[in-house]
DNA sequence: GAAAAATTGTATCCAATGTTACAAAAGCCG
DNA sequence: CGGCTTTTGTAACATTGGATACAATTTTTC
């Protein structure tokens, strides 16, 4: 049995009671499948024909680069929609294998019934209009990071998106090797550039541990 | 008054009779506005409240990389939608600076005013639905593109994507400049690419004309 | 608490690309 | 045709980051 309470706080079906998706789903076919930690989901350039729905656990979409290594794009966790930017379009195939973090049980909706849904709830239409344009924000912004040619600009970004306009001292999230995948770049590189940043005096780093010492100067990185 | 019969051309009207389209404008508001050559039509993080269309000529789509250069996105030329992809999102601002490449019109349609259509015609909804999966389908493609990690890489993706499985001859539609610009490399970086690719006899070039010699030497760049 | 594993810090060497500058070739326009 | 502009080709040098290896430190596991 489907779990509604968890499945309204998806994206896709925010805002509805519990009760309301149920009825809604009353009428509609739907698939729930399981999988096991690192099992293979989705390979990248299979057809996208259902909308998917991450209902425990976690995936990750990872692209295949051509060189046999795999850049890992973003992690998916329950209760977040997969494939909804793929669901429609010309060549609606996956761009991503899609992996599984842990044990996982994923919805599938297919694209006729979801489109019966989208034509009988308004609110369920603007949530997925804003989940797939949320998504190419996402893809956009990915992009925009990927264009700074240096990994001291990838740094300075990074953390100063995470510090935010607060306080100067940030603990990564992500071990440096976690990072090092993010910026598409290895692990050493990584760790260099940011000894040598702690060298200049920009930060200081303690392992895990960063604090943002000119923020002057980090700006400027991202300025030429 | 508005060209109905290009309109019903626009990914987002497809497939509707212009007759159909003028009846569904009429209760519409929508504005026409002009650009010249060169004017900045968008700023990038400007908050998007309308569906823009190109109505004639084009514009360019480019991203400030915080180096102060910028990175052409794309071309957007009539009847395509503007910025079908940021109308709905949380953050929904535009991620790329617009300039029109030359004298443009453009159609402005408001979010709610826009939603009543999607209400009222389940062509334009899957249309649109289809239309912004394809804006994120794009992203993603270039997402790909970038991670390419050298310069050849980027040439045999490019070169072997534009020949197809047809002819071994291709005439770069772009100059090295631009393609230079597309790749985010620089112009010299390029053409030294091109002649040691050319070197060990994998393409001849000759200018803009490129012959692929040994399309297994290619391939095998994209793998490796 | 000790051994094992994972994470982080560094160093050396090398390949790839950017920077800058200039020359050669092609296209354009009188 | 002949000069001007744009495009393309090439070279020398500097910089960045990847590959690899290993040491130091921290965390995990038993």
């Amino acid at each position: 049995m489907l779990n509604f309470e968890l499945l309204a706080q998806s994206p896709v079906f925010r805002g509805l009671q519990a009760g309301q998706l149920e009825q809604i789903m009353e009428d509609i076919h739907f698939q729930v499948r399981r999988y096991q930690k690192a099992e293979q989901i989705v390979d990248a350039g299979a057809p996208c024909l259902d909308l998917i729905i991450v209902l425990s656990g976690s995936v990750k979409g990872e692209m295949a680069d051509y060189t046999g290594k795999t850049i890992k794009i973003e992690d998916i966790e329950a209760p977040r929609p997969l494939a909804s930017a793929f669901l429609f379009g010309q060549n609606n195939r996956f761009p991503v294998n899609v992996i599984a973090n842990e044990e996982v049980s994923l919805l599938y909706i297919s694209r006729p019934e979801f489109l019966k849904i989208l034509q009988k709830d308004q609110r369920i239409l603007t949530n997925y209009l804003n989940s797939i344009s949320s998504r190419a924000q996402f893809l956009s912004a990915r992009i925009k990071f990927l264009s700074f040619k240096t990994i001291r600009q990838k740094i300075a970004h990074y953390l100063l998106e995470l510090a935010g306009d607060r306080l100067a001292v940030v603990e990564l999230p992500l071990s440096q090797a976690q990072l090092a995948e993010f910026f598409a770049v290895t692990r050493p590189s990584l760790a260099r550039a940011l000894g040598e940043m702690a060298d200049e005096k920009l930060i200081e780093v303690r392992r895990r541990t960063i604090r943002i010492v000119d923020k002057q100067k980090m700006n400027a990185l991202l300025q030429n």
